[in-house]
Parts: structure tokens; C-alpha cells; sequence
DNA sequence: CGTTCGGCGCTTA
DNA sequence: CTAAGCGCCGAAC
């Protein structure tokens, strides 16, 4: 038998993909994978496994968003359906909540602690940011320790590509 | 500036 | 099941 149903369908239902571009204002690629329409895992890297558009006319829209943001620094992201199954319950409520801040905004891992009900938890909220799945979409990048520095930044480029990041908001720091 | 130490959620042993 | 270790912190020296 021939596993499970994944060829395109008329209403575009279930369907895995994933496509990538490169984003100048990164010098890095940005790859993308969905499921079921939904953005499941976002990169940055300078070695994506898949090039060029995704499957799917949804999923082209997303990832035209995302590269859009990634040149004007004001896309709002906040609608994109995302896919946060697998994520343990502490994190994945930091994460939720964390998607609200537009872009220019920032605030502190402390901050994102007390709103989620765990003064003191700033530390693990460091945690839920290393492992965001969807990065830029869910904007860690954001998210910057009490005080002047930029603090860390765990995807491709580090804290240079959080500085570029910011800087396109327009934030300042 | 740097160093230490407490605290939290999660993973792994 | 408990225990230890780790990490995009923060506050106090």
C-alpha cells in the first residue's frame, strides 16, 4: 500500500512541504516546512535542503510574508497559522503570548516571565526561546536581557543576525 | 567592567 | 521515581 494521502488535494487539505529563499537583509536562507498548511519549523541557514517556492499556493503566501518582512522590517506576522504541537506546555505558552509583540517593540526574558505567571523564570524562558521552532515568526529575536546588551541568539549568525533583525524594525538598543 | 549565585522548566541518567 | 545538569537570565557583589 502506498502510505499515507499526501498528493495535492482540491481543497488544498493536508499536504507536507517546504521551500526556501534567500534573504539579503540576513545574507542567510530562510526554509520553511509545513504541514497541513501550517508553518511547522522555520530555519535560517546558509545550507537549505530545499530550494526555491514551496508546494502549495498557502504555504507560497506565508513564505512570501515571511521574505517580505525580512526586507521592509513591518510585515505583520501574527496570523500565520503555526504549528506548536510537541512543545512542552511552559514553553509553548511563552511562545504564544510572545507573538503579539510587533515588530520595533522588544522586551526582556524577566518581562515575558511575570506575564506568564512565573516571576523569576526568566532563565527558562531563555530555554523556550532556544528551542522556538518557528523563529521570526515567533520573534525571540524580540526578546533582549535587562539592561544594554543584546544578549544570545542560538539560530545561524548568532547575535549578528539578531542585530540585523532588530535593526530592520527599526528598533533601537 | 567581571564573577557568583539563585531560580525555573526541561531533559536525561 | 528522584537527581543532576543545562541554558538566548537577573540581581547582587
Amino acid at each position: 500500500m502506498k502510505g499515507s494521502f499526501t498528493r495535492p488535494r482540491e481543497d488544498g487539505a493536508v499536504m507536507p512541504s517546504s521551500g526556501s529563499f534567500f534573504a539579503a537583509s540576513l545574507g542567510l536562507h530562510v526554509e520553511a516546512s509545513f504541514e497541513g498548511g501550517r508553518l511547522q519549523t522555520l530555519r535560517i541557514t546558509d545550507a537549505p535542503a530545499a530550494r526555491g517556492p514551496p508546494e502549495g499556493e498557502r504555504e507560497r503566501g506565508v513564505l512570501a510574508r515571511i521574505a517580505r518582512h525580512l526586507e521592509t522590517g513591518r510585515e505583520d506576522l501574527r496570523d500565520v497559522e503555526v504549528d506548536l504541537t510537541g512543545v512542552p506546555p511552559f514553553q509553548r505558552r511563552i511562545l504564544e503570548m510572545l507573538r503579539e509583540v510587533p515588530p520595533g517593540a522588544t522586551l526582556s526574558y524577566g518581562d515575558l516571565a511575570k506575564r506568564a505567571g512565573s516571576p523569576g523564570a526568566s532563565r527558562a524562558v531563555g530555554g523556550a526561546m532556544a528551542r522556538n521552532p518557528v523563529p521570526i515568526v515567533v520573534p525571540c529575536h524580540r526578546v533582549v536581557p535587562t539592561g544594554k546588551s543584546l544578549g544570545n541568539y542560538s539560530a545561524t549568525g548568532g547575535v549578528a543576525t539578531k542585530r540585523a533583525l532588530l535593526a530592520l524594525e527599526g528598533s533601537r538598543f
